[in-house]
RNA sequence: GGCCCCGUAACUCAGUUGGAUAGAGUAACUGCCUUCUAAGCAGUAAGUCGCUUGUUCGAAUCAAGCCGGGGUCACCA
C-alpha cells in the first residue's frame, strides 16, 4: 500500500521549495515527492518549525551541505520580499546543513488545527490503494483458561482493524477459536472420570479452564505409569465421538464448549471488541481433510513417509506435511482451508494473521503452501508475529500454576482505580459513573500496557506494576481527555467567537500545534508498520506536551479573550486527537475521572 | 547446528525509510495544590546505544562477523 502526501503542512512547503530551486538551478528536476520526505521536524523548537536537509541536493549540485543550505536560505529571503505571492513560512534560516523554516501561529492554526477542529483531518485517505483485507485475531481455545497472554493479541489486532479501517483500507476482522483436538478432549476426560467439584452457577467459562489445567497435569502425572494407554485409549475415543457428533461427550462437548464461548464474549464485550466473522475450528476441521486429499489427487502434493503434504526445502522451509499417516489432518491443514475460504468466500486480496511469533515457521509455509497451489492471494498474506507475555518468573505454566486469568486481571484493576481513585468523589457521582469510568480507565491501562510496547518485544506482566498508572500509561493520556473536557464545561458556556489563532505565539503553543498536526502521518506509519505502539508513543507525546500547555498557558487567566478563546480551541483540538487517537487503539474516553 | 526475534540510563521502554547535542516513564532526591482536576507540573542525578569491523560527508539506525538471552526446526497446536 503506498502512502500518500498527505500533510498538508509538508506538501505546501514541498512545492514552494521545487518552484524556488528550479527558478535558480534551471537544469535541476525536482518532484515533490522527492522533497516532501526531506522535510522533517527539528530536534528542537528554538531551530525551527519544519527543517529541510540539503545533504542530496548538496550532492547534485556537488558543493558542501552548509553552502547549499546558506544559498537556498537567501534564495527562499530573497524571493519572499520581491513575490507578490505569499509564502507559507514566516521566516527561514539556515543551521549549518539544514534550511529551517518558521510559521506563524495563525498559519499552523489554520493549516493544522482547524482541519481537526471541523473533524476533515480526519476523514482523509492515506493509502493510494487499499485491497480488500481480512485481520484474522485473537484464536483461543474452548475449554483453556483466557489469560493475560491472549490480551496482547486481542488488542493488536482490534487495534489494527480500528487503523486500518480509518486509513480507508476495506477490513473484515475474523477469528478463529479452536473449539476441537486434544485439549478438549483432556478437557472432559478429566471432567467425566476425575473431578470431584460441583459445577459453579456462574464463571462456568473460568471454571472450565482450570479443569483442563488440572487434567494436563493429572495425564502428565500417569505418564510412565500403566494407567497411560488406559488414558490415551479413553482420550481418543472421546475425540472420535465429538468428531462423529453423537454419544455422550458430543453433548457434554456441546455444552461445555459454550461456557467458554460466553465467557469470550463477556470478555470481548467489556474490550469493546467485535468480529465480523466467525470460523471455528470445528467447522473447519472435516473439510481441510477433504480439500487437501483434493489437492492430492490433482497432483499438486506428494508423498513421503507415509504423509501427504508440500516440499517446500528449496525455500528453506522443509517439508509441510497436510496429512498425517493414519489420514488425519494437522492445523497447516486447516490453515490452508481457512485461507482458501477468506479467499473465496470474502473476495479477500490481502490477508493478515496476528499471532504470536512460535508460529513464524508455520505460516511461512502455508504461505509457500498456497502461492504453489495457485492462489496468487499468497503475496498479500502476512503474519504478524508477536512476542509472548510473560510474567517475572518466567512463561506462564499450569505446572508452574502461575497463569494470571483475564477475568483475574480485569477485576483487580477496576477494584484499584475504584479503591485509589475514583471513591473520593462517591458523594458527587452516581454509583453507574463510578462503575462505568472504573471500566474505562481499567481498559485504558490494560489495553495501552499491551499496545505501547513493540510487538517484537516481550512483555513481562507485573500485576504490581501494571495497576501503577501513572506516567507513561493510558490512563495519562486519558486524564489530559478528562482536564480538557473539564476547562470546556467551564469556559466555553458562551458562544465561541471563530477562532484564528491570532494570539497563538507561545513556544509551547506553536509546538503544540505542529504535533496535533502530526496525527494522520503518525497513524500512517502504525498501520505501514503493524505498529500500535507508534499511536501510543504519539498520544503519549502530545498528553504530554498538554499537560504542560495547561501548567504554563492558563486560559481561564488568559491575559485577553482572544488568547483565552485561541487557547480553548486548541485544547479542543487536541481533545480530538486524543479521542480519535485512542479509539484507534479500542481505548474509550472519560468524561471526568 | 540452520533459521527467526531481542540486546539503548539501576529497572521498563521510545528513538525503524541513515541526519542537528541519544529521549521518556519508573525508582531516588528537591520544589509546586486559597488560582482551569496533584492520576499533574518543574528541577537534580543517571549512557562504552552488547562487542568488532565495514559502507559514507554522517551509523543506535544499514552490512558482515562475534557475544549474550529467547523461540523454532515434518506427522503437537
Amino acid at each position: 500500500m503506498k502512502k500518500l502526501l498527505f500533510d498538508c503542512l509538508k506538501h505546501n512547503l514541498a512545492d514552494e521549495l521545487r518552484r524556488a530551486l528550479i527558478s535558480h538551478w534551471t537544469d535541476l528536476s525536482l518532484t515533490i515527492e522527492d522533497l516532501y520526505p526531506l522535510l522533517t521536524i527539528p530536534p528542537q523548537q528554538e531551530m525551527g518549525h519544519l527543517a529541510f536537509g540539503v545533504f542530496p541536493l548538496a550532492k547534485k549540485l556537488r558543493s558542501s551541505p552548509p553552502v547549499i543550505a546558506q544559498q537556498i536560505t537567501a534564495l527562499l529571503q530573497q524571493r519572499q520580499q520581491q513575490s507578490s505571492s505569499q509564502s507559507s513560512f514566516d521566516r527561514v534560516q539556515s543551521i549549518g546543513p539544514y534550511v529551517n523554516f518558521f510559521f506563524s501561529g495563525p498559519f499552523l492554526f489554520k493549516t493544522l488545527v482547524e482541519p481537526v477542529l471541523t473533524g476533515a483531518g480526519f476523514k482523509q485517505k492515506l493509502f493510494e490503494s487499499a485491497p480488500q483485507t481480512m485481520i484474522e485475531f485473537s484464536q483461543p481455545n474452548t475449554h483453556k483458561e483466557l489469560h493475560v497472554g491472549h490480551m496482547r493479541n486481542a488488542c493488536l489486532g482490534d487495534s489494527l482493524v480500528r487503523l486500518n479501517r480509518y486509513a480507508g483500507v476495506p477490513i473484515i476482522s475474523t477469528t478463529f477459536p479452536g473449539d476441537v483436538g486434544t485439549h478438549v478432549a483432556k478437557c472432559l476426560w478429566f471432567l467425566k472420570y476425575h473431578n470431584q467439584e460441583p459445577i459453579p452457577s456462574v464463571g462456568k467459562g473460568e471454571w472450565l479452564g482450570r479443569m483442563y489445567s488440572k487434567a494436563h497435569l493429572l495425564l502428565e502425572d500417569h505418564e510412565g505409569t500403566p494407567e497411560e494407554a488406559n488414558d490415551r485409549e479413553k482420550l481418543s475415543a472421546i475425540l472420535k465421538q465429538i468428531e462423529s457428533r453423537s454419544g455422550e461427550f458430543y453433548a457434554l462437548w456441546l455444552e461445555t464448549r459454550q461456557w467458554s464461548i460466553d465467557l469470550m464474549k463477556d470478555i470481548y464485550q467489556w474490550c469493546h471488541i467485535k468480529f465480523d466473522h466467525w470460523y471455528w475450528e470445528s467447522d473447519v476441521d472435516s473439510d481441510s481433510v477433504k480439500t487437501v486429499k483434493k489437492y492430492f489427487a490433482e497432483g499438486k502434493l506428494v508423498e513421503s513417509e507415509g504423509a501427504i503434504g508440500m516440499d517446500l526445502n528449496d525455500e528453506n522451509l522443509g517439508f509441510c506435511v497436510l496429512l498425517k499417516s493414519d489420514g488425519n489432518g494437522l492445523y497447516s491443514t486447516k490453515d490452508i482451508e481457512l485461507a482458501r475460504r477468506k479467499f473465496e468466500e470474502h473476495s479477500i486480496e490481502r490477508s493478515v494473521y496476528v499471532v504470536d511469533m512460535r508460529q513464524a515457521l508455520h505460516f511461512k509455509q502455508v504461505f509457500a503452501c498456497l502461492k504453489r497451489l495457485g492462489f496468487k492471494q499468497a503475496d498479500q498474506c502476512f503474519h504478524l508475529q508477536y512476542n509472548f507475555v510473560e510474567l517475572p518468573d518466567g512463561a506462564m505454566s499450569s505446572r508452574k500454576g502461575n497463569i494470571v486469568p483475564l477475568i483475574q486481571l480485569i477485576h483487580q484493576m477496576e477494584s484499584h482505580v475504584k479503591e485509589n481513585y475514583l471513591d473520593r468523589y462517591r458523594s458527587e457521582w452516581t454509583n453507574d459513573e463510578i462503575e462505568s469510568t472504573a471500566s474505562v480507565i481499567s481498559q485504558g491501562a490494560i489495553k495501552y500496557g499491551m499496545l505501547k510496547i513493540d510487538p517484537n518485544k516481550k512483555i513481562v506482566f507485573d500485576m504490581a506494576e501494571w495497576l501503577k498508572i501513572d506516567g507513561d500509561s493510558g490512563p495519562y493520556i486519558q486524564y489530559a481527555y478528562a482536564r480538557v473536557q473539564s476547562i470546556l464545561r467551564k469556559f466555553s458556556g458562551t458562544n465561541i467567537p471563530l477562532s484564528q489563532g491570532d494570539y497563538l505565539k507561545q513556544s509551547l503553543e506553536l509546538q503544540l500545534m505542529m504535533l496535533l498536526g502530526q496525527f494522520n502521518s503518525q497513524m500512517a506509519q502504525a498501520v505501514e508498520t503493524y505498529r500500535p505502539n507508534v499511536v501510543c508513543n504519539y498520544l503519549y507525546e502530545v498528553a504530554k506536551l498538554f499537560s504542560q500547555f495547561y501548567h504554563e498557558c492558563p486560559i481561564g487567566r488568559a491575559e485577553s479573550e482572544g488568547l483565552k478563546q485561541d487557547r480553548l480551541a486548541l485544547a479542543k483540538a487536541t481533545r480530538e486527537v486524543l479521542k480519535e487517537g485512542l479509539a484507534l487503539l479500542g481505548i474509550s474516553v472519560p468524561e471526568r475521572m
